[in-house]
DNA sequence: TGAATGGTGGGGAAAAGTGGGGAATTATCC
DNA sequence: GGATAATTCCCCACTTTTCCCCACCATTCA
């Protein structure tokens, strides 16, 4: 399988469903075709993770000390918001309300890929997040990338 | 196989695609044939990665830590330009809009090979970037390569 | 000079994105 | 508790885009 990649300004119906990019969905594992699982980005975006690799990132939750009043802060916020959603048949998923509501979204979505995950942001959200972001891209790869 | 070199001044048709000089077809390797990851460049031109190229340096994203902020940003100002293609039967590739976009490119593109990548550029930008680089060949080189 | 190779253009079938109707399920109110 | 209203989900239909394939012209090579 692929990992995800590419771009998507893709129109949200009165319905808050969002198309998935058929590049996307191949890249897929057989597995996991048409399940997913969202959840509030660390960004004021959206996640969509395959569900197979959701259950990763639970294993990871799961593994926390949860006597650990931090640990416990975490797991609850990051799970209240998620939701496990599938594909219909068109190859879209509705977006819950309280993620639109995180996100910003209202009519239009930038839908894209990374790596693991998919990201839905508004288009002017996103725009201004990366109006913030103080490195340049050729410094950022070579700060962190190293040399 | 052979790294990409030469250069070549082609049309990009009303469909967006760019044929590939057979010299730089016939430098691939069997495994890789046909298939190709674009993304953008670092200067304002497009990327072109034979697929097996591509991978590796996918390896490298996939092993940053996702819960560091500048390694999100990279990766997804990374990933969300990139698109996989492949060669059509006339040895031809599409240029997806957002990358046509970001590197300035219309109706003719100029080809460069440039060891394992080969790069994209439109023609009249290209000039701009040369006119700008301060340091003539020699000097340069001198510079970049030591003693 | 004829055949093969390389670049260019375009038509048409198939796939992808978009919108909406209607049944089934759930919730709400009397 | 039952009727009504709202929501969700599944499916059908339309429009646009993409991609595969065929054709053409120029150049090179035998």
């Amino acid at each position: 399988m692929g990992s995800f990649k590419g771009q998507a300004d893709y129109s949200v119906d009165s319905k808050g469903r969002i198309a998935i990019p058929a590049k996307m969905r191949s890249a897929l594992r057989p597995e996991a075709v048409g399940m997913f699982t969202m959840t509030r980005g660390f960004e004021p975006c959206i996640y969509l993770y395959p569900h197979d690799e959701w259950l990763k990132k639970e294993e990871q939750f799961g593994s926390l000390n949860q006597y650990d009043r931090r640990a416990r802060h975490l797991v609850r916020t990051i799970l209240m918001w998620a939701d496990d959603v599938a594909l219909d048949g068109q190859g879209r998923v509705g977006l819950s309300k309280p993620l639109m509501d995180y996100a910003n979204i209202s009519d239009r979505a930038l839908i894209i890929g990374a790596m693991e995950r998919i990201e839905v942001w508004d288009p002017d959200t996103f725009q201004k997040y990366l109006d913030d972001q103080p490195d340049d891209h050729e410094a950022l790869a070579e700060s962190v990338m190293g040399t």
